[in-house]
Parts: structure tokens; C-alpha cells; sequence
DNA sequence: CAGGATAAGTTAGTAAAGTTTACTAACGCT
DNA sequence: AGCGTTAGTAAACTTTACTAACTTATCCTG
């Protein structure tokens, strides 16, 4: 998982390094999960002894990712516990959300996701004229929002629209009339820091994984723009052959035809389902049929997915005002096309805090790649 | 993936045997890919010393699972190798397919997936008359492929038709007319042999995989009496949430009605495809239509689902003389319905060989699950 | 209020797993 | 015969986590 790591994952020798990197990471995690705990209550939780679990601390100690934070104040039978925790205000991550051209977002967010410091840019795309996006104003942002950090950030994590390679280049975005960028490269040696570059709806899907740990089989349907969507199997992002799982915006959905897509086939999804589409429709009198006819859509393109992986959530991500009415009609439409199951019944739902969503996915990836932690 | 391994996923620390166990595995993993091997050889592709290869070599000797096979013929500077392989004669697993009640297979297969031993017998299902197959027939037959194997089989795999839950009982069967069988206690407690029991589409899947190696990110289509599917990401089975995954025959494909189905919806898949319905079309005038319909009828189903996952192939599995013709159909439904990228075209086929599908795939999980070879 | 019970955390020593270093054995080529 | 090369083994060391035993600190009971 970290981009350091020495071998390749399918075939890779195992050496008790190894172990031992997995078992700091799980200390991280736990104390992420539990708050100020005790080494003996760590050493519980995470299945090592207290001996071990002394010596895992101390390393993380020595390399400032936890702190000790005093005794006790709980009292009981026994010597009193003193508590160690996340060096909170130093484990800091930057955030990049160029998810919308017209407002590029930059932050600084903590390791529970709360924003200490914010950025942003406006940026002109007139597909038009062939301009895009200047990827040196991305660098910039960067740039003013990690000096307004109060300490090192661990690491950068983009989130952008369109194909991201696994060498963090952005294949193509039309939304910023790139092709070919190579983001992460750019970003890194002018900062020196090590940065993840992901798609937008995979940086949004892992923030809603790391907000509610349940949700091991999910999908999460990020609607801007376009539509694209997250998948989560057995507590994992599913990335795909290409690294471009999730592009369900241009599949036709339905049986009966549909309008043209600029893509050039019909009926995409794109052309049931839109930001754009439904804020010009609400303003309308056909409202409430654009509301109908796309959480329609959504739900016939999704059926076949929630059915083959057997997901149990199915979360909508977007501006609030726009999918609470969808909602409904996705969770009908879905009901109507599934065998229902009334021991397993899936979970239909808006994302559990749609602000910042691509934000703090991005830092949550960054946690991931830089502790190990969820 | 090990019925026996002790901690769950999400939380387990690692402890140096663990790491020992896993570099046991990718040795056998090794040389059954690479056939006899040296040890120094072993250790170049494991990625471990030389030193440590023959103390792991010398365990797998010990425990029954290598053998020494004498020096290399193969000519060169410096000493000759010594070359060892997987004790292929002994290294045997029992496979049961039940998905085609009317006749339940056993089979004793080699570690190369080559059947050594066939046993079958008849069951009738009469689903009016409330009568299942009797679950003491297939320990029956357990039994006697067993006594005929030449050497003591590591484990039992069972490939049946309906939900399986991850204790190894089938919780619902119509098919076999069964509702929480607990099969594998039962024929465990026969025999005293691990007994790994698997959804059949999912073992089919496995075979495949297991097949081609490559086939990372793909779905497997399983035609019987109904539709399945097993899809992989990453190299890795999807479970599901509920050990469901692959149920895609009752979902509602197309906008446009469809047929009613037992099920008690309108237009699922398993009314537009099935193994009778195509045997029934074949011999009558509208063959050519039900061939038609069925084929694009599963694209209309896949195509959000390798959008979804960007799944690079989509294998078709079932009676070859029934899915050679649905083949072109659903290759040419994929891709009107998808964006296509001329650089990563999807791979629309036939199972490798579709004989034996279920018998292979349940030997390859047992292979698995026992020695961590793929 | 002394003494026991209980829990946290440390120290000392051990077992397992892999590495480095150095060696022997065996082979082809000149 | 000698040189370079490769396979495989032996011994010493490092890392990691474990067990056993101890100290310290606290609560509770009689």
C-alpha cells in the first residue's frame, strides 16, 4: 500500500519487518478508533502482549506519531494507567479538491478530518478555446496553503476528475481540459512531501469508508458533472483493471433509447442524470419528472451491481438539495428491480457529510498511505 | 481465506510465523507455476536468500508436500542444480459438483487439476412433491470416490448450486430443495477431511482464475438451470456483503417489461436466459431470436458491471454448444452500451474449458485454503 | 489502617525467522 | 590444472515477539 513498499504485492516474501509495520500501523488505527488508551488496553485490543506492545509505542513515540498524555484520571483496582495518543496536532494532511474547475479547494485537515486551514482558486476552463486548467495553479495553491500549515504536513492527497494512472498523472479530465498531466510528479518536487493523486469519487468513497468503518460493501454514486461512482468489496476500494473502476457515466441504462450523449452513444447515464440537468430542471415546471426519470436511471443502472457484488449501502454524494429528492426514487426503483431480501435489506442513503467530502477522502488517503491508518 | 485462520481481518496482528506461513505458501505457489525448480532458483523468484529457501524447502519436505527429484540435466557453469517439486502424486483433493441435481459428480483431482478418479450418481428432484435430493446421497458418494483415491486427499471441496454461508451450510437450494443443509458438517463428520463448501458459480470462477492467472479483474457467467456470476477484482473473489455475491439472475433487466418470473418480478434475467430455454429455442423455428435476445439481454445486465469495476474480461461459462452462439451477441450488446478505450479493449470469451468447470474450481479452493497455492 | 487483590508497565531471558558472511562441492571452459 | 561460476550449507547475528517475574500504584476489605 505505501508507495515505498519494496515489492510487488503478488508475489513478495514475507520478512518479520513486515509484521512489525502492519502491527505500528494497528496501533495507529486503534488509538484513531479509541482515543487516549492505555498501553495494556492497546496491547488488548490489537492481540500482542504488554511487552510488545510497550516497544511498539515507544517506536512511534521516538518517531513523533503518538504522545504521552498523562495518567489516568479513571480510577480502579491497580496501578493507574497512563495514556498515550495520536500526536493529533501534528498529523497533518493537505487536501486538494479539483473537483469543481470554477473553485479549487485546497486544505489542511487534522487526522480526524476537521479543516484547520482552507484555499482556493477560481480557474477558467473554456473547452471552447482548447484552455484548460494551468496545472501551475494547482502547484500554487498548494504552495499557500501548506505555509499557512502550523506544522509539516504528512503528505499531499489530490482528488481530481478523470483517469488518474497509478503514477499519480491524470490521464484525461475534460472538466479541465487535461491529458496526460503528470499531477503528482509536478506537485511533488515542489513541495518535496509525498503526494497520492485519485480520482474524485474514490477520494469521496473513502471518505464515506472512513466515516462509518461498517460499511464493508458499499457503493458510493458521486453526482456532479458527470456520475461517477465508488465501489467498496470486503472493506476495500475496488480499482479496476485500468485503475478506472467507477466511470459509469457513459453506459447506457435502459432499453428504450434516450437523448445523444456528447460521447456519441445514447441514453448514457449522463444524459438521465446531472447536476447541471437537475438544477436547471428544478428551476422549471418539469421538476419533478427530471427527479423521477433520473433516480430512475440511477437505480436501473445500479440494480445489476448491487445484485452481482451483493452490496448492503448504496450512498448518494452530491449537493444536498439535489439528491434528497433523488433519493426516494433510487431506493423504489432499486427495490422494484432486486429480490428482495427481508433479512438483508440494503441501505439506501445521502452521504453522511457531503461538504468537503472529496477533502477529506484525500486526506484520509494520504493517512492510509503514510500510517496505515483507516 | 483459511477456514482455520485465527483472527479476523481487519484487526489481526502479525505475529513472524505468520510471515513464515505465507513464504511456505508462495514456494508451493512457485513451483507449481515453474514445475521442478532448484532451491536457489526458488529463492530468486521468492525474493528470500538462499539460505533461508532451503530451510523453507526443507520444512515442506518434512511436512510431505515437496520432494527432492534429483539433479537438474540441464547443463551449465557451476555446480547442478538439485531440483525439487510439489509431491504432485500425493497432493490430492476431492471435488463434488452438485449443480446439475440429476447428476451429482465427484472426482479425485491432482494438484494440476487433472481428474484421476470419477464417481456419479443420479437424484431425483421433485420439487412438487417436496422431495429434495437427500443430502445422505452425496456423502454417499463422498465415500466412494474416497476409497478409490490412491492416496489420502488433502481436503473435500463442494460446488453446489444456491446461497452458501460462510459456516458451509446451504442456506436456500431450490434446485436441490434444500433450506439450511449444513453440508459441510455433514461430510466432514463422514470422512474426518476439511470440507470447504462454495456457491458452484463461485467455484467456476476459481477455476477459471486459476486457469489464467492474468484474469485479474474479470466476471465469470455461469449458464444453468438459472444465471450466476463470480466476478474478481484485483486478483481476489468478491464475497459480498452476505456471501452473496454473483445473484444476478432475479434482477430486472431492460425498461421495457419482460416476462413474468417465478420470482414473482417482471422481466429478470433468468426469464431472458437459461440452459432450457435456450435448449428449447435451438430446436424449434425462433432459435435464432432466443439466442438474440438472451445474449443481449446479459450485456444490458454486465455492462454497468464492467463499467462499475473496469473489468478487463467477460467469460461465458455453460454448455459450449449453447454459448458459442451467445458469444457474439453479448460481445456486440457490451460494446454499443460502453465507452469503449481502443487501448484497453475487454476480452468478451468462452470458459477455457468448460467441462469439469465446477469439479476444478472446488479443487483449486481446497488447494487454496490448504496450502495457500493459487 | 494493614494486608490482600488487582492492574499497569518494566526488565530479563528465550524462541522463531530471516539476514549476512563464509565456506564446500561441483561444473564448464580454456 | 586452474579459473570463474553456481548450488547448497553452516555459523553468527539481528529483529521481533513471547514468557516469566518483578515493581509500582491503586482499590477494597476486615
Amino acid at each position: 500500500m505505501s508507495s515505498t513498499s519494496r515489492r510487488v504485492r503478488t508475489s513478495a516474501a514475507v520478512v518479520p519487518a513486515d509484521g512489525r509495520r502492519q502491527n505500528l500501523s494497528l496501533v495507529l488505527q486503534t488509538l484513531r478508533r479509541l482515543g487516549p488508551t492505555s498501553r495494556a488496553q492497546l496491547a488488548r485490543e490489537v492481540g500482542v502482549t504488554k511487552v510488545t506492545m510497550s516497544d511498539l509505542v515507544a517506536e512511534l513515540i521516538g518517531k513523533g506519531r503518538v504522545l504521552d498524555v498523562g495518567p489516568d484520571v479513571q480510577a480502579g483496582p491497580g496501578k493507574r494507567a497512563t495514556l498515550v495518543d495520536l500526536d493529533r496536532a501534528r498529523l497533518l494532511t493537505l487536501a486538494v479538491d479539483l473537483s469543481v474547475p470554477a473553485r479549487l479547494r485546497a486544505a489542511v485537515l487534522d487526522i480526524t478530518g476537521e479543516v484547520l486551514v482552507r484555499e482556493e482558486r477560481p480557474a477558467a476552463v473554456d473547452a471552447a478555446q482548447g484552455r484548460g486548467v494551468d496545472p501551475a495553479v494547482v502547484v500554487e495553491l498548494v504552495r499557500a496553503t501548506i505555509a499557512r500549515s502550523p506544522y509539516p504536513v504528512l503528505g499531499i492527497g489530490i482528488g481530481t476528475p478523470g483517469l488518474v494512472d497509478r503514477h499519480g498523472t491524470v490521464r484525461t479530465a475534460p472538466n479541465l481540459g487535461w491529458t496526460d498531466v503528470p499531477l503528482r510528479d509536478l506537485v511533488a518536487d515542489a513541495t518535496g512531501v509525498p503526494v497520492l493523486v485519485t480520482n474524485d469519487s474514490d477520494a469521496a468513497t473513502q471518505a464515506e469508508l472512513s466515516a462509518s468503518p461498517g460499511s464493508e460493501d458499499m457503493v458510493l454514486v458521486h453526482v456532479g458533472r458527470g456520475v461517477g461512482c465508488g465501489i467498496v468489496t470486503g472493506g476495500h476500494r475496488v480499482a479496476g483493471a485500468h485503475h478506472a473502476a467507477g466511470e459509469i457515466g457513459h453506459v447506457t441504462v435502459g432499453t428504450d433509447g434516450g437523448e445523444d450523449c456528447p460521447c456519441g452513444k445514447q441514453g448514457c447515464l449522463e444524459t438521465w442524470l446531472s447536476i447541471p440537468r437537475l438544477r436547471a430542471a428544478l428551476d422549471g415546471p418539469d421538476g419533478r419528472d427530471v427527479v423521477e426519470i433520473g433516480g430512475e436511471r440511477l437505480g436501473v443502472a445500479l440494480a445489476p451491481i448491487v445484485a452481482a457484488l451483493d452490496l448492503s449501502e448504496v450512498v448518494l454524494a452530491g449537493p444536498e438539495e439535489l439528491m434528497a429528492p433523488v433519493l426516494p426514487v433510487l431506493e423504489r426503483t432499486l427495490s422494484e428491480r432486486l429480490l428482495a431480501n427481508p433479512d438483508f435489506p440494503i441501505s439506501v442513503r445521502l452521504a453522511a457529510s457531503p461538504q468537503d467530502i472529496v477533502l477529506r477522502g484525500a486526506a484520509a488517503l494520504v493517512l492510509w498511505d503514510q500510517l496505515g491508518v483507516v
